[in-house]
DNA sequence: TGCGCTGGTGTACCCGGTACACTATGTTTC
DNA sequence: GAAACATAGTGTACCGGGTACACCAGCGCA
């Protein structure tokens, strides 16, 4: 490897990051993705998986490339969240990050630590870790955001595998809303969306009616209701 | 003033700007502040305003900063809208841009070119002339936002002043949806939300009965519905 | 064959949103 | 001071989406 050579610009310049909260629904629970820093600051500390922006890179390039070279995850619904830029919130440097939030199925993701990243790891939601720099913050804003687009879009639709039964469904809702919801209300409301179609396969498991299998009209699109 | 000494880092970083995008309702319109470019690239070029972030300084304030710079409005609702990073944006060097939209009541704000800014006026939205850099695509991302955020929050208030008539709150509706609204629906969906109250002043302007005054309950404070 | 388990279905009520027209009260004019 | 004018202010009926609520269906297994 060269050596490096400086980079220099008239006026100081932050460095920019993104940062990725990818969740997906393990064991009944909201589950989020970290990883463990393999180089300080925070070295040992759980964290957001995310990098620098290379300078010949979109911004949503760079949260899909950071995030797989980190995890092993891919092709994952990935959508930028909110940008955090604090002054300090870097010890090493002024660092700009822009936050992006993911979902993805938990049959879709095989996640291995990689690149900086000492390890990587599912959390619930519930029971996080310590985390470096200010990624408590951006999880934070990333579980409100996903709460508040339940209401007015389809996006809970891209925590499940392409078919689906209406009782899986219901459970993602259940589980991210955290309450019980009526079957006969639920079944009501997503048949009524028109977002979603029967396969005419059914999907035999235990011991007990089969269930219809469903899928998106509208492939892999989050639409937006009301 | 001394000979700029040089920034230098191992690996490329890019510039880091904030764009704003003030709304007002002005002539019954919903207008939008641009200022005419001093500087290359886009000399001349009408442009939102905004500028570079200074390295020991938060985004909210490098907004707040820019904007009073380039047009003197201050003390405006200020909100971060989503950051554009897409690498040629600008022809100079790498710049993402975290772009904020900002509303205001158009008494306030009292318009001056300044700085970089040969000019500084006020366009209706639906007449914008050539816009510099990606500054079409931002304008667009911030007025869908405002239109959505209607639905769901007390955001058209920040375009009154203090006290207000209810004919004049349902006068920014119907100019930001761009439709007309029953006079007694509106009134008891404006009164239903508990979010203003009477002063119990009234206004008397033109040969009419007067109008009761109202103004915020919770002081200047953008508040979620539902 | 009967028990356990999940899948699948309909009806009544409530509340928020919408459609719709007239009276009230001030100013101006003749 | 009477009439014209302009905006302020008010109530009721209907409709549709959301909610509460209980039973039968079909499969595997003991």
């Amino acid at each position: 490897m060269s050596a490096p050579k400086p980079h220099c610009y008239s006026h100081p310049h932050p460095a920019v990051t993104t940062d990725i909260a990818v969740f997906t629904l393990r064991e009944d629970a909201l589950q989020l993705l970290l990883i463990r820093r393999g180089n300080p600051p925070f070295a040992g500390t759980w964290a957001l998986p995310g990098g620098f922006l290379d300078i010949d890179e979109d911004l949503d390039a760079c949260a899909a490339r950071e995030l797989a070279e980190e995890t092993g995850v891919q092709d994952v619904y990935l959508e930028q969240l909110y940008t955090f830029g604090t002054v300090g919130r870097d010890p090493r440097e002024r660092v700009v990050s822009v936050a992006y939030f993911a979902l993805a199925p938990a049959e879709r993701l095989a996640v291995q630590a990689g690149d900086d990243a000492a390890d990587a790891a599912w959390f619930r939601l519930d029971a996080l870790p310590a985390l470096a720099f200010d990624h408590a913050d951006i999880i934070a804003t990333a579980h409100r955001r996903l709460l508040a687009k339940l209401d007015y879009s389809t996006i809970a639709f891209q925590l499940l595998p392409e078919t689906f039964t209406l009782g899986e469904l219901q459970q993602v809702y259940e589980t991210l809303l955290d309450a019980e919801l009526d079957k006969r209300n639920f079944r009501k409301w997503a048949l009524a969306l028109a977002q979603i179609e029967a396969t005419g396969e059914v999907r035999r498991r235990g011991s007990h009616r089969p269930a219809r299998l469903y899928r998106l009209t509208d492939r892999e699109r989050v639409t937006y209701l009301r």
